[in-house]
DNA sequence: CGCATTCATGCGTGTTTGTGTACGTTTTTG
DNA sequence: CAAAAACGTACACAAACACGCATGAATGCG
């Protein structure tokens, strides 16, 4: 008694994609709450999940399955061995994202992996200045894209200059994600060129608050250009890897700190 | 029993562009409805899948199709014909463009192409409101790129709106392409989105000269957004199987006609 | 004008695919 | 350790499918 194409209902496949994004913005699905938003019997579910698992796409668990720790990185992400390191502190930056709210996402393999694990469908709003990232979210759904023009610096891999910053007088974020940049408990956050730092001090002056997303070998040091003093950063992601004591430095500065998951692939 | 060209009924190719934009706006599509809402057999709106999924438009799933946007695999299905014959259009185009020259490229595939075969290292400056186009750029050398920013259509897959035409007014180029629209000899150049057409009209105000590549489906066609007239347009890019008599009529308004080389699949 | 060609279509064929049911097995829970 | 839930396998059925063929309309050529 097979009635295939119902109308309201899901074709096989669409179902299976739904359930591969629910993997992807939720972290689980539960067989039995699949069966019942999306209508279909158990079985169906089920046969779905091993499908699924079969072609490496998810893992199957006992009640459901679970995304697979490197399930979404295709090969646009070669920059080195990095990405299971970025991947895991890509997820910890998503979590502090909230629905509705709109982001700043600045240019850097550590951003466009945050961009890549971004939830669909939580009516989020994405401001950058970084073509690679547009492109990924342009490739999913439900995201509102705001892009930022000017000249493109090709080892920033985004636009710099003045344009993107008159068009950042525009703009009014939730959340700012500066990309990669020296940080330091003290004297606060510090970048590497004039230009990319002064864009990133009017991202961050744009936003309500900051998230800085750092890779180990970004802390404590210093750089040239200073972006802003550590008041103005709101959140630290730090890797798993990270000693107490200097975690604890800049939680005494105020800053929050949140500590990315082990990068166990 | 054909009864073909019957008043009320859709043609073939209109029945497939009506699939394809319903794949668009809904997401899916589904065999049985289409046969429904066009009137068809079941059997010819198959035929119009399989043969869209064979250019590589959609993904074939049992029921019906679905848009291969958030498809798992992209890249391996990029050898359609369309890839063929959009390179032959693209090398074409590519050999009007001379050293040192300003280009503005719009946003779309049949220009994404044309981008990727630019040569490098010859002093060329791009403009463009398209991330997958910058970003094929960036990855190559010897580029001058400037992005235009704004809201991100994703169906378009660049910024469209008063953002990018505002831009656009600081900018002075010498060839412009403007992307899929429809060409017709005696009417000039049209578009099917009024936002879009804006700007593609900004853009051949801001340039010297106009390269209009068209895949063969654009050609004596009228939409509904008037772009610019033909005097505007100094050069087209055609197909190699276009016949003689169209050639023709656009040669005899003063447009330099360029035929690509035969698609060599 | 007559003929061959091309093309979209509908129908009949057999095949593939997804689904529900039945039944036995494994895992979790109390 | 026993009950319940979740799971997997086997089977039957119908929907959806691909393929081949004949039909009828438009087109091109002698």
């Amino acid at each position: 008694m097979a009635r295939l194409t119902r109308p309201g209902e899901l074709l096989p496949q669409e179902r299976q994609r739904e359930i591969l994004q629910r993997l992807r913005s939720r972290g689980r699905v539960v067989a039995a709450e699949l069966a019942a938003e999306l209508v279909a019997s158990e079985d169906s579910i089920r046969r779905d999940l091993r499908e699924l698992a079969a072609q490496g796409l998810c893992k199957r668990v006992y009640g459901g399955a679970l995304p697979l720790s490197a399930a979404v990185a295709p090969l646009k992400q070669r920059r080195g061995e990095q990405v299971g390191r970025k991947l895991a502190l890509a997820r910890k930056a998503v979590s502090l994202v909230r629905p509705g709210q709109v982001l700043l996402i600045d240019a850097g393999s550590t951003n466009a992996a945050i961009a890549a694990t971004l939830p669909e469908r939580m009516g989020l709003t994405v401001v950058t200045n970084a073509p690679d990232i547009a492109l990924a979210l342009i490739e999913r759904e439900g995201f509102e894209i705001l892009l930022l023009g000017g000249r493109i610096d090709p080892r920033i891999g985004g636009a710099v200059g003045a344009q993107p910053l008159q068009e950042l007088q525009r703009v009014r974020a939730d959340l700012c994600f500066p990309g990669a940049c020296a940080i330091d408990a003290g004297t606060g956050l510090w970048g590497f060129d004039s230009e990319e730092s002064l864009l990133k001090r009017a991202m961050v002056e744009a936003s309500g608050e900051t998230v800085v997303v750092a890779t180990s070998d970004k802390l404590g040091t210093v750089a040239t250009h200073r972006i802003a003093p550590i008041e103005e950063v709101q959140h630290l992601v730090l890797e798993h890897a990270v000693g107490r004591q200097a975690r604890a430095a800049f939680s005494a500065r105020g800053v929050s700190v949140h500590r990315a998951e082990p990068a166990a692939d």
